[in-house]
DNA sequence: CCATTATCCTGTTAGC
DNA sequence: TGCTAACAGGATAATG
């Protein structure tokens, strides 16, 4: 699925080949694609119909084209999504949602969703953190990548919050861009279990793990530009980059790249935690309610 | 207000 | 072989 350097890279392809053109039209072939947008589908057109695309940019896995109006619209892969640029008598995918045509009578930009939990939406947008953003991205805090993020203020919002560390990673508002493949990878590098409680984490330990996201989205940003094509993201080249790079994530029963003992496999949430249970060490809270249940 | 959970979706895979 | 169930998971509305 798309993580943040794969919404990176989709950026800088539409930066590349849609930024500087204007909309002609917009065709909305799957209504659940167009999100939270009040006036449905004709709202979305008629918001987008004349506009100039000004500029591509990113938080976290939110991405957003800034309109010549002040406007903006704003995509989220969710799952399964894909923006792509292509010559508009390329046949339509199988599981095309939104077709975007420009004056220019050239390539499309064409979303591309098979589970629909992306979508775009054409919105206002608002002041955050001393910058112009999406109204719905206004509450989102800044990714580990952004020149702008502030380290100590990430640290300080996790010691304040009372949950388990992995829930705070989950959370967008406190640093976006973490979802849970990157989180499990971010607490096997920094050796801290999932379910430490934040409030009792020292300043450090949230460093650390914070630093590890850092790293590893680092890391797969710069093999995620060699595997995919600006014009075309491939779902079948997820696997591809993604295997070799993580130490833990999908790893169950494996041995652990730092100390050889397996890898185990818990769930959270509705999914999975990949962790050491040697390098991770269970929180004393956590261990006597497993015992006791 | 804050933290947690249910919900949306469909192609692939595992199991019977 | 064919069917069913589990699984993947980000954001948000709803609930506690």
């Amino acid at each position: 699925m798309p993580e943040l350097p794969e919404v990176e890279v989709v950026r800088r392809g539409v930066s590349d080949h849609a930024v500087g053109r204007t909309v002609a039209s917009v065709e909305v072939l799957h209504p659940r694609a167009v999100r939270r947008q009040a006036g449905g589908a004709p709202e979305l057109g008629a918001r987008l119909a004349g506009r100039t695309l000004v500029a591509a940019r990113r938080r976290g896995k939110f991405l957003w084209v800034d309109l010549d109006d002040g406007t903006a619209l704003l995509a989220h892969l969710g799952m399964s999504g894909q923006l792509l640029v292509q010559p508009a008598d390329r046949p339509d995918e199988k599981h095309l949602r939104v077709r975007l045509r420009f004056r220019d009578d050239g390539s499309e930009l064409r979303f591309v969703d098979q589970r629909t939990f992306g979508g775009l939406t054409a919105v206002d947008t608002v002041e955050s953190d001393g910058e112009r953003v999406p109204l719905p991205v206004g509450h989102i805090g800044r990714d580990p990548l952004d020149p702008a993020f502030d380290l100590e203020a990430a640290v300080g919002a996790y010691r304040r919050r009372r949950t388990e560390l992995k829930r705070a990673l989950l959370d967008q508002t406190l640093v976006s861009g973490i979802g849970n493949i990157y989180a499990d990878e971010s607490l096997w590098r920094a050796r801290l279990h999932s379910l430490r409680p934040t409030a009792r984490l020292t300043r450090p330990d949230v460093r650390n793990v914070l630093t590890a996201a850092h790293e590893v989205m680092t890391e797969s940003l710069a093999q995620g530009g060699t595997s995919f094509d600006a014009l075309y993201v491939d779902v079948h080249g997820d696997s591809g980059y993604f295997a070799r790079a993580l130490a833990v994530y999908g790893r169950e029963d494996e041995p652990c790249p730092r100390c050889g003992t397996a890898i185990r496999r818990t769930a959270f949430m509705n999914r999975s935690s990949f962790w050491c249970p040697t390098c991770q060490k269970v929180p004393r809270a956590a261990r006597e309610q497993k015992g006791s249940s």
